[in-house]
DNA sequence: CTAACGTACAACCAAATGGTTGTAGATGGC
DNA sequence: GCCATCTACAACCATTTGGTTGTACGTTAG
């Protein structure tokens, strides 16, 4: 993931619309403008919000009739936890702890113990 | 969590260069102007990153003599996760299988088995 | 066909962002 | 004491962001 791809990401994220946005579009039966009836905006203000979503790849738009009828893109939360993931691996080399967490047996999780790596 | 909160949390995540400075804060080591020279800006500006990113509770910052050391918080990582969890949780309906990670045992949690919820 | 609806997009504007320089306050070394 | 270093913060500037309105285009209903 290029560092590009992850400020978009995040940047889509970091609005609190956007992220009600993501909620209403689970199941892809939302139209932009059944989502603007939603919110104290214009429509077009709206659609700049989905436009940043789908730019981030959080979401998808898919024509039916004359609606534009918007969905949440199913890899999309697996790709943020992801950018997480590659942040947390950097800052702490927790590869090891992750795998121990699912591996191992719960005494030997104790963060308190330990070498440092 | 409030929305505040997580606004603040994914913008300061959303620039490459303060995720840079993030990496390099993990053990406590580096002073502002030690991180400044990394990066080819003026130190105010690597100073305000490292503001955003304190004001996003990602950071603090400690004393040490007449330089100031910049540290990740430890619980950083796990309130950015929380705040994933969170949007999923409310896209996918996912508290059980959350439970189910937290409170099974490991035979149980194997993601490609299992009813869809 | 015509009217209404849903969408797309351009132009515009205020506020926030990301950068700069400059100035001033603490602290440590000599 | 004096100077160099590290930090803090204000003022300023260009660009981006998040909102607005207005216009144009495709599609469905009547």
């Amino acid at each position: 993931m290029t560092d590009e791809t992850v400020d978009r990401l995040f940047h889509a994220l970091a609005d609190a619309t956007r992220r009600d946005i993501l909620r209403r579009c689970v199941r892809g039966e939302m139209s932009v403008s059944r989502l603007a009836e939603a919110y104290p905006m214009s429509f077009a203000a709206v659609q700049k919000h989905v436009a940043v979503l789908e730019r981030a790849g959080l979401v998808t738009k898919q024509r039916r009739g004359r609606e534009q009828l918007v969905r949440m893109d199913p890899d999309a939360v697996g790709r943020a936890r992801q950018a997480l993931d590659e942040l947390e691996t950097a800052w702490r080399g927790r590869v090891d702890r992750m795998s121990r967490l699912l591996a191992q047996d719960p005494e030997e999780n104790d963060p308190t113990e330990g070498p440092d790596r």
